[in-house]
RNA sequence: GGCCCGGUAGUUCAGUUGGUUAGAACGCUAGCCUGUCACGCUAGAAGUCGACGGUUCGAAUCCGUUCCGGGUCGCCA
């Protein structure tokens, strides 16, 4: 008897008809109709009917014990089926079987095994290995690994070479939280898992490989987001002897490549660009989604003479007031609706929204018109070409950033909430950010990105005078309001490392402590060079349409860090951290 | 760390003003059924109402604490 597998399940057509093939897989259903049984068997490819009748007694006594999730393999031959099913490619054939083997019988699972299951996400992550038999999650996973072969592959024809860095390295506490490893053999120091392979692949230039990729894993101790994970994976690039347009046009063509073999959809090279001042200006962010309008309106100009004192005051500090304008969008938001928005608008930092609304009727209300010169209200009302029908949101704040921050949080929500008509894809590079900034106390300076960031060339004679007026040669690739990938040009010059260092607080004992080997290497002949990471798994998130991105990870973290399935981070025990010199304070928590 | 939402059969949910024995559907078990594919029909089993404490003659329901899950702000160079 040989069960060897001749084919996948979800690959018998019509043209297989007659011949005899073996199928291996989970019972997907089995239907029990007497003196005739039909199990539906599925495997990563699909479903196929096998059809088990009385004349072979002991197949069939088989085939009435089976419950679902029963791992089988089955041989038959191939039949036309006399009722066809055409919801399932398969639909026009069933498998008559001959023989029959069971594997593996299976307990009732704890949740169906069905596409769109209702299940609570919970339960499916501690059953996690069953949730991924439903073509749900197993179609995102087979894409992902289709996605990463397209890296591989794109990168590999363009003269890319992928180098594995290590997960053991060096602490640089700095940005996002590092994990910790302690060591055994250094009791008392630790390794740490790489945010981002950033120094060694920049090594890896002054090595001479000259085109490095990795499909590699990240971590960053932080809490999770629908959209964010701890441990999450970048495709991590970098070149030599190039400027920044070379690295945005390498990746442009990777993504168009991604979007014509994915969904076989062609997207015009070069992407939009756009300044890191503008989007702020206009949309109120760094990561702008430009699928629909609502632009951001700047009515501090106009109400600079206003003897409204909540916004007087606040121009005087140079703050800013900012509208939106949702176009006809009046009848969506009652007056308990914007109270709810301006309470959530707090988290922003800003006090409240004000509102101008204006029905088909022309019956308007508005919570700050009243306190403005008839002039005033005219000129808002014009500026933001407001009609009846419309709804104006206004911000206003003395931090200039908080307020735009705010208004562009609050387009993205309104957005939301009239569910607004958006194109399919928008994809833009934003160029020019600033290469500093201040930390939330305005106390020191931090690098917007990271301290080996390129300052423009025609900047740098500000970076001891006026380091915030430096722009810094990066730029972060958006799809659709995410960001999804980050670049830029590296320092080269040892020089210019130490100034950039020197002007983020490192005295220079820190930065040999700290940074040493880079600045060494520096020094032994490195060549221009630039890179980018882009985010795989928000990537895929976003190109599938998923709402989170547990959707498009097989084992991933819950919102505490922990895993679920594993009930991972546990205790250790006593010896093992005896042997690596560690004492735990009272422990709180035991979970 | 803050804020918001949720937790009732295996699962998804309903449960009125606090009031008799906590229901439905799916799933499960058993029986019948030769063309089902959301198979059908009949019968049945299945509950620490997340946990603890309080108010009350009486709590799934009200109050407090806590645990678990989700979202978000902080955070994410």
């Amino acid at each position: 008897m040989d069960f060897k597998r001749t084919d996948y399940c979800g690959n018998i057509f019509s043209k297989k008809i007659g011949e005899k093939v073996t199928v291996c897989g989970w019972v997907q259903k089995q239907r029990d109709l007497g003196k005739l049984i039909f199990v539906d068997l599925r495997d990563r490819t699909g479903v196929v009917q096998l059809a088990f009748y009385e004349k072979n007694p002991k197949v069939f006594e088989q085939a009435f014990r089976l419950r679902a999730e029963f791992v089988v393999a089955a041989s038959g031959f191939v039949c036309e089926r006399s009722s066809k099913n055409p919801n399932i490619p398969t639909g026009d054939i069933e498998i008559e079987v001959e023989q029959l083997r069971v594997y593996s019988k299976a307990q009732t699972p704890p949740f169906e095994i069905v596409e769109n299951s209702n299940a609570g996400e919970e339960l499916r992550l501690k059953f996690r290995y069953l949730d991924l038999r439903r073509s749900d999650l197993s179609k995102n996973i087979l894409i992902r690994h289709k996605m990463a072969k397209l890296a591989r592959d794109y990168f590999n024809d363009n003269g890319f070479i992928e180098i594995e860095t290590p997960f053991l390295i060096k602490s640089t506490p700095e940005g996002a939280r590092d994990y910790l490893v302690p060591s055994r053999a250094f009791r008392g120091k630790f390794f740490a898992l790489p945010q981002s392979p950033q120094l060694y692949k920049q090594l890896a230039m002054i090595a001479g490989f000259d085109r490095y990729m990795q499909i590699v894993k990240c971590f960053r101790d932080e809490d999770l987001r629908a959209d964010r994970q701890p441990e999450f994976t970048q495709i991590d690039l970098e070149m030599s002897f190039v400027n920044s347009k070379d690295i945005m046009s390498m990746v442009e063509g990777f993504i168009v490549k991604l979007y014509k073999n994915i969904f076989n959809k062609d997207i015009a090279k070069p992407f939009f660009q756009m300044n890191y001042d503008d989007c702020m200006k206009k949309f109120g962010s760094d990561k702008p989604d430009l699928r629909f309008g609502m632009e951001i309106i700047h009515l501090t100009k106009l109400l600079k003479n206003t003897e409204f004192r909540v916004f007087s005051d606040i121009i005087k500090n140079k703050g800013l007031v900012c509208a939106i304008n949702a176009k006809g969008a009046c009848d969506k938001f009652s007056r308990k609706d914007i109270d709810k928005l301006s309470g959530w608008i707090v988290a922003h930092g800003v006090r409240a929204i004000s509102f101008t609304k204006s029905d088909k009727n022309k019956n308007s209300s508005s919570s700050y018109e009243k306190f403005l010169s008839t002039e005033e209200v005219k000129n808002i009302r014009e500026t933001s070409s407001f009609e009846p029908g419309d709804i104006l949101f206004l911000v206003a704040h003395k931090n200039e950033l908080t307020c735009l921050e705010a208004i562009g949080a609050l387009r993205v929500k309104v957005a939301q909430i009239i569910d607004i008509k958006k194109s399919e894809i928008s994809l833009l590079w934003v160029t020019n950010f600033p290469l500093f900034e201040y930390d939330k106390n305005q106390s020191t300076l931090i690098a917007k990105h990271h301290p080996f960031v390129a300052p423009k060339d025609e900047d740098l004679k500000f970076l001891e005078t006026n380091p915030e007026k430096v722009r810094a040669e990066a730029f972060d690739l958006i799809l659709n309001g995410n960001e999804i990938g980050g670049g830029s040009i590296r320092i080269c010059d040892f020089n210019v490392q130490k100034r950039v260092l020197g002007c983020l607080g490192f005295s220079d004992e820190e930065t040999k402590e700290r940074f040493g080997f880079l600045l060494d290497a520096m020094q032994f002949g490195a060549p221009p060079h630039g890179g980018l990471a882009l985010g795989f798994d928000r990537l895929i998130m976003i190109l599938l349409g998923c709402e989170n991105i547990r959707e498009v990870i097989a084992f991933p973290k819950i919102s505490t860090s922990s895993e679920l399935m594993t009930s991972s981070p546990s205790v250790v025990c006593d010896d093992q951290l005896n042997e690596l010199g560690i004492k735990l304070d009272k422990l709180e928590n035991t979970n």
